[in-house]
DNA sequence: CTCTCAAGTCATCGAACGCTGACTTGAGAG
DNA sequence: CTCTCAAGTCAGCGTTCGATGACTTGAGAG
């Protein structure tokens, strides 16, 4: 067993600096302060990372979410919603990281990743189930409202949303789905559907 | 006519910092920019306002958006999505102040900023009109509808939504507020009424 | 003209920033 | 044990930050 372990501290900074880019943005996180959590000196950042920047672009690339586009499609915005409310997000501070990234959308780069997560994630695989014309639109539109129910959740707060959890939403999500994708959606996830796979058939 | 004139200078700081802080956010911003912006020394800010916080409190304090609450019950979504789309948002560089605010959502206190507007402003008009139970939950989950609608919009500028005029979304605010509020609604705003008494109905 | 006082400027403070290069330390190989 | 080399530390660079207090400037009053 290694007592200096590169990798170790390398995925320790990185967790650290995922919190803190989260929680405060990018810039009011200093590299002191993401060292000072992870418990290395500062000096390392630039060694493993070469910038403060590239430290950024590296803690906040990967979205460890669940892959949305499996299961059933009347359940997609279901699932999206159970990931947006129900999904643990402490890694990112207890916000989705599309959420959290919203604080560094001062920087253009940032702003472009935000912008290819939402798109990529949610309104295409929306566009394709929408029916009839407007189709680019109305995802996207319901794109926008799965991200305003983030932000009123855990950045605004709001006394109903912030307490609310998935199922409480669904019957929403369904009708609000259901108009405006034009065919019938699921408001909730069918777990019994998870269980029959789990014994490996 | 002054030519040094303290209440012009004040105004000045004042326009400037509210651009800065809205492009750029609290920590990004400094008060050297929101200076050089006005052609005025750094100086005067503290001379003035006392320190950077109390600047962006003034500056962010008036959010100078059209009444809500004045024209027919069933257009207040319709005009909600007017205020966010259309209306003139370049003295916040380009966004609604609501949205450009999230930058800023670090501090508490911007935060509880955010969280009183959009409670004020938003989900109390809305749950007043919401029919049955679930109401304040039905007001939040329009509320954040329409805040995600202005980051999408803006921030992340998705494809359809950024080019969209409210008129476009007009169906689809219709019947996604007609249902979440369990009251027929309407997408668009009367053009024809302004010349008119307001008729309460 | 001179005087006055508020508007505006200047020099600078201490702290914090991102970042660098030279140094120290410790675990494994011989 | 010693040697080696990568992991980790240290002192400090140059810059910028928010903020302060002493200073200069200019328009209006006399």
């Amino acid at each position: 067993m290694q007592k200096r372990d590169r990798e170790a501290t390398r995925t320790r900074l990185l967790e650290a600096a995922r919190l803190r880019f989260a929680r405060e943005g990018y810039d009011a996180t200093s590299v002191r302060d993401i060292a000072r959590d992870s418990g290395v000196d500062a000096t390392l950042i630039f060694r493993y990372f070469g910038s403060k920047k590239q430290l950024f672009d590296q803690a906040t690339a990967t979205a460890h979410s669940p892959d949305l586009l499996e299961g059933p499609q009347e359940e997609l915005v279901a699932r999206m919603v159970a990931t947006i409310v129900d999904h643990d997000w402490t890694e990112y501070g207890g916000e989705h990281p599309l959420v959290a990234m919203l604080r560094s959308s001062a920087h253009e780069d940032a702003r472009q990743r935000i912008r290819q997560e939402v798109c990529d994630t949610y309104v295409i695989a929306l566009r394709d189930l929408a029916k009839g014309q407007d189709a680019e639109l109305r995802a996207e539109l319901l794109s926008a409202w799965m991200v305003g129910i983030g932000i009123l959740r855990s950045v605004v707060a709001t006394p109903a949303l912030a307490e609310a959890r998935a199922a409480d939403l669904a019957p929403h999500i369904a009708s609000v789905a259901t108009d405006l994708l034009g065919r019938p959606m699921s408001g909730t996830v069918d777990q019994s559907r998870s269980e029959g796979e789990s014994d490996q058939t």
